[in-house]
DNA sequence: GAGTTTGAAACT
DNA sequence: CAGTTTCAAACTC
């Protein structure tokens, strides 16, 4: 999925530029085995992979985002500036990309997360200067709606090391960040001019982070994309892949508020590449930032290239943060639409889709910092989650530019506060597609929050298709074009609400819902390699937990990495008010297992096509014929690796048979029941209908009692009459029988219209 | 619904 | 890594 917020989007910088050696990432590995560990949102070393963003299907959703030549001196970094979304926003903002943890910062005022995050990992910040250069980055989802930085198009770039190749073509260049692994991803080229092309694969570039000089930016936003994807085998070093679809910016107003995009190298030293369906990322320590997790796309073993950009995982990261300040946000994006004027601070939202003018939600900011929770379903973390933060206000910087920006026709006041988005990840399963449910009419989603925090489902999203659209003002969650994933997941603000499992998504208001009391929903991570039936979201059940807090495995709820919700757990830690603790379990989970909140079904050895458990079961007594047995409850065949005593649960298996064929039998029997139940309730229904149109229609029923022993008794008589007519005629039995049921249907008639006349003399009386 | 059984998770 | 304890779900009555 891609993960971008409507602000972000905004607030890219048109300038993203020389973002040198991203592919030299010496610390990526990759990993051969499409499982690996994820991370959840916690710092679990993942670290280094490629980041692609894009996802798998090809997108038409493209965002321009074009630059203005604005540089800001003061950061030697790339500057980037204005940057309109779908020409609904304009933003301008420098930016800077640092190599330290592959990052794109926005930043505005401040200088240096990014930079001393570069310190700090011992890495040299470096400016990049990106003129005539383009950031391409793709994004998460199927249909990968990749997301166009796109630089000024002068050509030359100094300080900027260039893939051999690069320098001959006048063509824009793009720097292309993919974080899946699809290939089929359409390029799209935007052009200085607000005008989107489409990019050439040849033009392609990868993506380099020069380790050069710090960034230095004011500009409190941070765009920080530290997540990537790779698909399977795919290769730090890979390069672009040929085409990709792009979204793009485009640079709308000079007058913005200078911001600055920095994309910063991993801090950590270890790094892991993660294989494509698996993304990691870590929860954000810095309120400022704006972290772009791309899910990744389902399995590949696409031929789509991307650029390898290791990605700082750290557990205290969080993915996804814009930070403004709230009252006095310098940046102001203007949309491209006159309808709306001044407005209070919104966050807009665009939502991947078509067109991302289209989607363009513009969210009023709110002000309580309440938090609800959103569970995607499908994913592990599948919870969408926006809080506010504090630290944001201390980012202000007030603009003129930024309040020029505000006049413009309908400025959007990116979010006053800190976006943080953590995903947690978890490795991308079989993809399955769920319908989202609508959201309720009920939700709005209001914040105006200094801070707002996102945490989006970083895992098997390609499995979620949550039906955005639906969303109430205010609310973006953006499936991608093509039936792609969720292209954005920008929720205002305070809220987090969990996503039902079974295709729901539900955003509530903070008024509606007390933060203490956060509505959430659970759902349930569709196993590795389960049919779409198989995966069908259910319900999960609420847990009982009195002891662990629901913050150890013990708690499914927790070890699915859901939040309680309708539990019947107590001194339950899994929410969001104790957001610390429940932090610290993930983590200290997955320090005792790195894959401890990874799916246990998954694919079979090479070649296998079953599932089957990762780690095998250990029954003794259940003879792994029950429920107890987690291969058993998964409805999987116990495998060599399990350690079971007296295993039943085999495929020649005469108990397991057995108890098949019970399960089956009472399952068709329920359906049966079901059925005939339905068909019964519909047929009286029916027979209802159709028998007393003229009474149901009306203030009531017939009057039943009007078929009283006498009536039957003369209708009994009637048919008697006619058989011993027919009788008595020599007719024959078919004729006879014809004659009976003919009397039977004229002794109904007669007594329905007696009963209607009845009922309605009886009305007329009582009036 | 209470009590028992079970096996994963957590702990030593 | 093995043994033990803790825990909550599954199961039985």
């Amino acid at each position: 999925m891609d993960v971008v917020s409507p602000e972000l989007n905004s607030h890219l910088p048109d300038e993203i530029m020389d973002i040198e050696a991203i592919e030299d990432v010496p610390h990526s590995q990759s990993e051969p085995s499409d499982d690996i560990s994820v991370p959840m949102e916690t710092d679990t070393p993942v670290a280094a992979e490629n980041l692609s963003l894009c996802s798998s299907s090809s997108t038409e959703f493209t965002q321009n985002l074009t630059t203005s030549t604005t540089t800001d001196s003061t950061f030697n970094s790339l500057t980037g500036t204005s940057v309109s979304t779908s020409g609904l926003q304009k933003l301008t903002a420098p930016f800077t990309i640092s190599p330290a943890n592959h990052q794109i910062i926005l930043n505005k005022l401040a200088s240096s997360q990014a930079t001393e995050a570069a310190k700090s990992a011992g890495i040299q910040p470096q400016v990049i200067k990106q003129e005539g250069q383009k950031l391409l980055v793709t994004t998460i989802g199927k249909s990968g709606q990749p997301i166009v930085l796109q630089l000024p198009q002068t050509a030359s770039k100094p300080g900027i090391s260039q893939m051999p190749g690069d320098a001959k073509s006048q063509t824009p260049q793009f720097k292309v960040v993919t974080i899946s692994g699809r290939s089929e991803l359409k390029p799209v080229v935007g052009s200085a001019g607000n005008q989107v092309a489409t990019l050439q694969a040849q033009q392609l570039k990868t993506v380099q982070i020069s380790k050069k000089t710090p960034t230095s930016s004011a500009a409190p936003i941070k765009f920080i994309i530290t997540k990537t994807v790779n698909s399977k085998g795919l290769s730090p070093q890979t390069s672009v892949s040929p085409v990709i679809a792009g979204r793009v910016l485009t640079q709308n107003s000079p007058v913005m508020p200078p911001r600055t995009i920095t994309l910063s190298e991993p801090h950590n030293t270890s790094i892991q590449s993660i294989p494509g369906k698996k993304i990691a990322i870590s929860p954000l320590k810095t309120p400022s930032k704006v972290t772009v997790v791309s899910v990744a796309s389902p399995t590949s073993n696409s031929s789509q290239k991307s650029v390898a950009l290791p990605v700082n995982v750290a557990l205290s990261q969080q993915i996804l943060t814009v930070q403004q300040p709230a009252s006095v946000s310098p940046v102001k994006v203007a949309t491209g639409q006159t309808t709306a004027q001044n407005i209070k601070p919104v966050q807009s939202v665009s939502v991947g889709g078509v067109s991302g003018s289209q989607f363009k939600t513009i969210i009023p900011l709110a002000s309580q910092p309440n938090v609800q929770q959103i569970q995607v379903p499908g994913s592990r973390f599948h919870y969408v989650r926006l809080v506010t933060a504090t630290t944001a206000s201390s980012t202000v910087q007030p603009s003129g530019a930024s309040t020029s920006s505000i006049q413009t026709a309908k400025p959007v006041v990116v979010g006053a506060g800190t976006v943080r988005m953590s995903v947690p990840i978890v490795p991308a399963q079989t993809i399955k597609q769920v319908a989202p449910k609508p959201l309720t009419p009920a939700t709005v989603v209001t914040t105006t929050q200094t801070q707002q925090r996102l945490i989006m489902p970083a895992t098997p999203l390609p499995q979620i298709q949550p039906n955005f659209t639906n969303l109430p003002p205010g609310t973006v969650l953006a499936p991608a074009p093509g039936g792609g994933n969720m292209g954005y997941a920008v929720v205002p603000a305070q809220y987090v609400t969990q996503i039902q499992q079974p295709p729901f998504v539900t955003l509530a208001s903070s008024s509606s819902f007390p933060p203490s009391a956060g509505v959430q929903s659970q759902s349930r991570l569709p196993l590795n390699g389960m049919t779409a039936a198989e995966t069908t979201p259910r319900p999960r059940k609420p847990c009982n937990c009195t002891k662990s807090q629901c913050l150890k495995l013990y708690c499914d709820c927790f070890a699915n990495g859901e939040f309680c919700n309708n539990c019947n757990c107590n001194n339950c830690f899994n929410n969001l008010e104790h957001e610390t603790e429940r932090l610290k379990a993930i983590k200290t989970c997955l320090d005792r297992n790195p894959e401890a909140f990874k799916p246990k079904i998954g694919k079979g050895k090479e070649g296998e096509s079953d599932r089957r458990h990762s780690k095998g079961c250990n029954c003794k007594r259940s003879g792994c014929l029950k429920n107890y047995c987690e291969c058993y409850e998964a409805k999987i065949m116990c495998s060599s690796i399990c350690k079971c005593i007296g295993c039943k649960n085999f495929e020649e298996s005469p108990e397991r048979k057995t108890l098949m064929h019970l399960a089956d039998a009472a399952e068709v029997r329920v359906q049966q029941q079901t059925a005939a139940k339905t068909k019964l309730s519909s047929q009286i229904s029916d027979l209802l209908t159709r028998t007393t149109p003229v009474l149901t229609s009306g203030a009531g029923r017939l009057p039943y009692t009007f078929v009283t022993k006498e009536v039957l008794e003369a209708t009994c008589e009637c048919l008697l009459e006619q058989a011993k007519k027919a009788e008595q005629t020599h007719q024959p039995q078919a004729e006879a029988e014809r004659l009976i049921l003919e009397e039977f249907g004229h002794c109904l008639m007669r007594i329905i219209s007696s009963a209607g006349k009845a009922k309605a003399d009886c009305a007329s009386i009582n009036c």
